[in-house]
DNA sequence: TTTATTTACTACAACGTTTTCGAAAAATTT
DNA sequence: AAATTTTTCGAAAACGTTGTAGTAAATAAA
């Protein structure tokens, strides 16, 4: 069913049908209501390429995201669909496993007009940043959302990575840690880094000297993780304390813990950045740094939105920062 | 960048450019070499809509679910997205939120050719399928996974449920359970239905007589939810076991029993479906039936690629069942 | 040499919309 | 009654591709 049928079907011209489907000033009323009324009977709907190449619009959005099998950017994807969906706008994923070869593949997918902007979380092993360059020489909207690239004059949502790390180390060397780990996404990630500078900078406050032999790096490898957890936490100067920039490795964490009998909060006690929605029923109970993930899909949505649909919108806040919550489990209990 | 303008650089006609990138019989190595060089230097890409457009693909799927905050529809998600990248597809993601309502309007936006097909699992609330029927008329390719409309032919890829409800039942039945609660996602679901099934028989054939108070339907409210198990587990006559056909209703009765005081697995023994990652860590570990989420996603997306690309190919499996597993832990414990 | 065939390219008409421009017809103003 | 404006419609040109049909030129066959 198109417009051309439809004008047969009532013997009218294709450009006054499709006038009178938008609501056109000059189509009389009792013609719309014709119009209308057959379109509703015969159940038109506008053809979203042809209109997408006309208007040079898609309505359409692309998120790309390192993983979906996350606690984190589930919500996300669920405050970006919510906003989207408002505004009638379709959702393309996509998904680069931390792999910047994907990213790099993905983005180029995007360079000819088949979403009006993107919302992006870059992988923990992307190191160069031109592919996503491209698109904003494209003048494809761009939006960052969590894992930032600093250098890149794009809007970014994040949430407050520094005072995060900070509080969590703190709340560590309150509850009596002396040495505590630092358990980090990558290297690249500058979220990664700015969590890792609030911790270094707690404990500085406090005089404890930085031990990075305590400093963990993640690979893309998860049994390599594993292994460099193993060894820290098999060490004589076994950390006792730990703070996990990632969920992923807090639970790792927990996991060898169990494999090498060591007890939390007695022996190790653990913090970290997740949005676990069991993290108050494991065992024992996780402390964690909640991110306040649908929220900030909401907001780096609503950002981009705006970015499409009014060119030019060049004072929009750089960067807009929702803050984590800091919620105390029996994790890192006092003794 | 489109055709136009690469063949105005190259004094070549738009026909032929566009034979030339598609490696077309008729145009000669030469000028097919000076073109894709041409085309990579001024990085080059068709674009889709009007591709999309004259040849009647979109090179594009829709995956329509009830939410993806979800340790189910995550991994599923992951391996649609994993045959869609390497088939060179394009996945749009929409979310029901388990209602009816959205569902059918979304499946309205999917009726003109945004899509080349329609990966579903129906939302909990959803008691017609009008709407899924209109998008088998409209010949668009649809593929049903995990939570199917039985009534409708198309390819669905599930779970051996009724096996799964029996084999939990039987499990707690063996582990000394008398009486046993189900916890139901919905009356309409297929899935939700066969497994209650399963449970059933398992009392059956322990000859134990099945009591229509222990079996809970759950609502699209979740306070709701919570307040029917609540009342469950505080009656005079108590269920000493539960077995709940979904995650998130087993979660709450973690939170319940530990609300109540009740000991898992002393008081009431609890098994689900789950493929949560945390549920050997939790307090006590869970047992769980875990479905091949991510397996279900890859062969869902395989069978709709092959309806896509090779129309009549109807002798496709109808059903095709991919078994999950019992992974027994310790909230099934006998004492 | 003439005639058939192959090679290498181009013109052009779709695909289904949207939008500009123009033209009758109707309504309004002189 | 004439002139002007407004209302209501339609023709046609895009948007960027793709594929069919066609045309020269080059090659092969008669």
């Amino acid at each position: 069913m198109n417009l051309k049928q439809l004008a047969k079907e009532l013997n009218l011209s294709i450009s006054t049908i499709s006038k009178a489907l938008r609501d056109s000033h000059d189509i009389s009323i009792s013609t719309k209501n014709i119009v209308l009324a057959k379109a509703k009977e015969l159940n038109y709907q506008v053809n979203p390429f042809a209109s997408g190449l006309r208007k040079q619009k898609t309505k359409t959005i692309a998120v790309i995201i390192p993983e979906v099998v996350n606690d984190f950017f589930g919500p996300v994807i669920n405050g970006i669909e919510s906003i989207a969906q408002e505004k009638g706008y379709h959702v393309l994923i996509y998904l680069t496993h931390e792999d910047m070869e994907k990213e790099v593949a993905i983005t180029k997918l995007l360079q000819n007009g088949r979403v009006d902007g993107v919302l992006i979380s870059i992988s923990a092993q992307t190191s160069e940043t031109i592919h996503l360059e491209a698109l904003k020489e494209k003048e494809i909207p761009l939006v960052f959302f969590d894992r930032v690239v600093d250098g890149i004059d794009a809007p970014k949502v994040i949430t407050d990575d520094y005072d995060s790390g900070y509080n969590a180390t703190q709340h560590l060397i309150e509850n009596g840690c002396k040495r505590i780990g630092f358990l980090s996404i990558s290297q690249n990630l500058s979220i990664s880094n700015k969590r890792l500078n609030g911790y270094l900078e707690a404990l500085k406050k406090s005089n404890i000297e930085t031990d990075h032999s305590l400093i963990i790096y993640s690979t893309g490898d998860d049994l390599k993780n594993k292994d460099l957890i193993r060894k820290l936490l098999k060490g004589k100067k076994r950390p006792d304390g730990i703070f996990a920039s990632v969920e992923k490795l807090a639970i790792d964490t927990y996991e060898i813990c169990e494999e090498l009998k060591l007890n939390i909060p007695r022996d190790v006690k653990i913090i970290c950045f997740s949005n676990l929605k069991t993290a108050g029923l494991l065992n024992p109970s996780m402390s964690t740094i909640t991110q306040p993930a649908y929220e900030i899909g909401r907001e780096a949505a609503s950002i981009l939105f705006k970015l499409v649909e009014k060119k030019g919108h060049h004072f929009l806040l750089e960067k807009t920062v929702i803050n984590s919550k800091l919620v105390e489990r029996n994790s890192t209990k006092k003794r």
